[in-house]
DNA sequence: TAACCTTACGAAAACGTTTGCGTGTGGATA
DNA sequence: TATCCACACGCAAACGTTTTCGTAAGGTTA
């Protein structure tokens, strides 16, 4: 189990200064060809490689750029993940990631950690609990220190800094009006709670839709869940004896338990009732029928915050500070669980 | 945009030495009560904290596992993930996450990166490139630093080091054996190509569990594929007039595709064809019928890997090397996929 | 031969910590 | 008054780099 092997010790093999050898591996013509040369073959035989943590420390920048998301057993966030590691690895930075599990206080371990040293700027998406105390110092405090911050999908209206977001309501105006369009009258909604910073925005949408329809828009047709594992009685007991033709889901997991639960009630998708739910993750892909979905563009959401935040990295340090909102068009996938 | 502060802005600011003040901050009784506590308010307010660099270089080691993983969009490797970071976030270290895309180069550059100075010791399932190439010089070489390893699911034989697996076999047999109990004759498997490691032994324990009923297996009842992201098109015209009760299929996809694929044939699960498949992940879970399938415990799998690798950490250094493999149960999750 | 220029290398500082040890100050003791 | 001991603090090294600047040796020029 040999160590590491450093500057120091092939400049002690050699007989030279650590700074020859620093020297003689970087090509400088401050160095003779001659012990560029043995530096070198001696550097390869021994497989050194610069230590990053040092190179960090003396760079003051770790060219790695942090993720938090708050769940990474999420499709959608890891195809946000896919985007920016594209966009990081073509930049020379790498990625990291951590995830909050959608707690507060990991939330703030682990800005905190990343942000002691780990990683120059970040790319994040806040968890439940912070949205629901809207607590952020960890936040400002990270962006107060210098180091840049990108957030995306479930994001801060109160901070300032660079965003990627789509737009929630037209996608769920999107989505309604599809619904609308194929002649549904009795469009239910399943939502969340309106902490969560998209589901309020996708209710409201949906109820824009309604209105420009014309169409009021009915207290007993919407369902907000707060308890997102448990949804399947709450939407089955909301789904008893009533009457609708149609169901917007705002999220993948509320689409196929809906689905379920019409399944089990006898109710033939789309036939019955048609289904068009939000993000367009495997559960909709392999599902049967199909769902029609709102597609987020979760690798571009990726593309387009790694973007933004490597542009800061690599910005002057006085420019005036400038934000930028990217928001990311939607798009409507037609599939099997809503009838032509 | 204030800088981080350092040991050092504090000193000057309240004109003490670096070491007074590191030693305040760590109560030291030798610095007296009244600097102790002018320090720890001055830190307080300018809201200083270590810079992790500086420690990770300093005590040479940095109090984070690396994890690489083949993709990131994918559920049972984020179950994974979520274990080995519980008992990680215990036993006071960081987790940080790359994925190698399948690819190997993407592979060795994650390791080496990871490895010159980003964490302590790693957590990795190679890549599906790596096993084809059977080059595993980055993983030699970075256990040859004295950087431990932990393999799990797809795993190296070769390798020497601590491993996390399940009995792919034993699964597949007990997959197998509920079929053939369940008074199936004629099971197909759809498979992976051998050289991934586990689809092959999840292939063998297939044939054993027919050997062991005296069924001769059939050429025709097996569909190896290469192309997983196409796997509907193979999955279709394999199964074209095939007069097969049961599909035995080595991963979720390949068993929704095939429940895909029979629904459009007319054919009813589990009424004329049982499925198992493998892996519990959300698409069995939610699947219209639910799928039966062979558990993996991807998070029991993360907890023990993560045991594995933090003892090895913390372990003496003279200890005689050691190294276990830790083999998880499966077990069948009986689902609606499946006729009683 | 004195002055100068190249060439080839080394010393040292810096990044931010921690920590063993040295030391000045003041009071208590003999 | 000389000695000793706590006490409270500072110095400096170390971790592994990079880079600026200084400098010795040798050769060239006048």
């Amino acid at each position: 189990m040999k160590q590491k092997v450093t500057l120091k010790q092939i400049a002690k093999e050699l007989d030279v200064s650590i700074s020859t050898v620093s020297k003689a591996l970087k090509d400088s013509v401050e160095i003779s060809l001659d012990t560029r040369q043995k530096v070198k073959a001696f550097a390869k035989l021994y497989n050194y490689k610069p230590n990053n943590i040092a190179l960090s420390l003396k760079n003051r920048k770790t060219k790695t750029i942090g993720v938090i998301i708050p769940e990474i057993v999420h499709h959608f966030f890891t195809t946000v993940i896919g985007g920016v590691e594209k966009v990081a690895n073509e930049k020379g930075y790498n990625v990291i990631i951590c995830s909050s599990n959608n707690s507060f206080d990991k939330e703030v371990i682990n800005l905190e950690m990343l942000a002691s040293g780990s990683a120059d700027g970040f790319i994040l998406s806040v968890a439940k609990e912070t949205q629901q105390k809207k607590d952020y110092h960890h936040i400002e405090e990270t962006m107060s220190q210098g180091m840049p911050v990108v957030l995306f999908d479930r994001i801060i209206d109160e901070l300032v800094c660079d965003k990627v977001i789509i737009d929630d309501g037209k996608g769920a105006q999107t989505a309604t009006n599809h619904l609308l369009s194929l002649g549904c009258k009795k469009i239910a909604i399943i939502t969340t709670v309106d902490y969560i910073s998209v589901g309020k925005l996708r209710t409201n949408g949906y109820l824009r839709a309604l209105r420009a329809y014309d169409i009021t828009a009915r207290e007993d047709y919407i369902l907000k869940i707060e308890d997102i594992d448990n949804c399947e009685s709450e939407i089955s007991s909301f789904l008893k004896d009533k009457e609708v033709d149609a169901i917007f889901a705002v999220n993948e997991l509320f689409a196929v338990t809906a689905a379920r639960v019409l399944h089990e009630q006898g109710k033939k998708v789309p036939d019955d009732v048609s289904i068009v739910g939000f993000t367009d993750g495997i559960l909709s892909k392999h599902f049967i029928p199909s769902l029609t979905t709102i597609s987020q563009h979760g690798e571009e959401m990726g593309i387009r915050a790694a973007k933004l935040l490597i542009d800061k990295l690599e910005g002057e340090e006085d420019v005036p500070e400038e934000y930028k909102t990217v928001i990311i068009d939607t798009s409507l996938i037609q599939r099997q669980s809503t009838k032509k």
